[in-house]
DNA sequence: AATATATATGCATAATTATACAAACAATCT
DNA sequence: AGATTGTTTGTATAATTATGCATATATATT
């Protein structure tokens, strides 16, 4: 089912591009191979509790996540959930393996959690690397998402 | 001009009812006399920076404050500097003057700021009191609203 | 005061978003 | 397997929201 693919590249996209309706949504999906019509867009944008905000830079409407909703932080729980295969820590590195092709979207919903002392987050198609400025406090993350992904 | 007075009441509304159209709050705020159509509240909610969310009670659609829209705090700030006229402190209290029937909107925007130790917000027609754990904490936060509005 | 300029609003409508309904698809049960 | 139930999606459209343009109202300028 590409539906949890489809919605984490919902949160990758929106966290790169400022996105302004649910047809420019569509057309960045379908660039990506998810064949899929602005309904579909609109019910996912409702499930990730997504909101339109008036972007500061720009001063148009954007596409952006919600904090203050728990029902999304869920979603995001969920996804993590779906895409993370495995987790384990090197030194000041966490070192998140998904499947294919989800890394990006797991990196930028790990960026939600604002996790303590990340210097940055990066990744590739499978693996997510997180950067902490020091050894501590990645096993200490390390805790952390392991405990939000067996929640 | 009734613009600044609506634009604190929409604020007001939302924070009292769950709104979920914007034809709602046309409704709402013709009830308090402020004569109104879809197009200018539509022009308000932007200016206000607020959004459309899934409400985690009911799961059906509502108007909230963006916390993270810093065009909209500075809304905030501008309709604080419009409406109150006098701050003061007596024991743990804080005192707010306001220009008449914009007290409970002060109320909610001043909510807003979540200031420490505050036990509960009460407003009449032209009066916000804020009351405080203690002596200290509502000196404390005279400073700093007068600091918001004097900014 | 008269004129010019800026701001706010309504009307009409374009643009955008949500959803009822039906169809496709998947999962579960007998 | 076939029947049953639940989930996801598209189509078509209803519902909602944003905005161009005209007008009114306020503010500033001479």
């Amino acid at each position: 089912m590409a539906r949890s693919a489809r919605q984490s590249k919902i949160l990758e996209i929106i966290s790169t591009y400022e996105v302004d309706t649910q047809e420019d949504l569509v057309l960045k999906l379908r660039e990506l191979n998810f064949d899929v019509t602005q309904a579909t867009v609109s019910r996912d944008i409702k499930e990730l509790g997504l909101i339109k905000i008036l972007s500061n830079e720009t001063g148009k409407y954007k596409y952006a996540f919600a904090d203050t909703n728990s029902q999304a932080s869920n979603k995001y729980i969920f996804l993590l959930k779906e895409a993370v295969i495995s987790l384990k820590t090197i030194k000041n590195f966490v070192i998140v393996r998904t499947l294919k092709g989800m890394a990006s979207s797991i990196c930028s919903i790990i960026d939600k959690f604002n996790l303590e002392d990340v210097m940055g987050c990066v990744n590739g198609d499978d693996t997510v690397m997180i950067i902490f400025s020091n050894n501590e406090e990645s096993e200490y993350a390390l805790n952390r998402l392991e405990n939000i992904i067996n929640s």
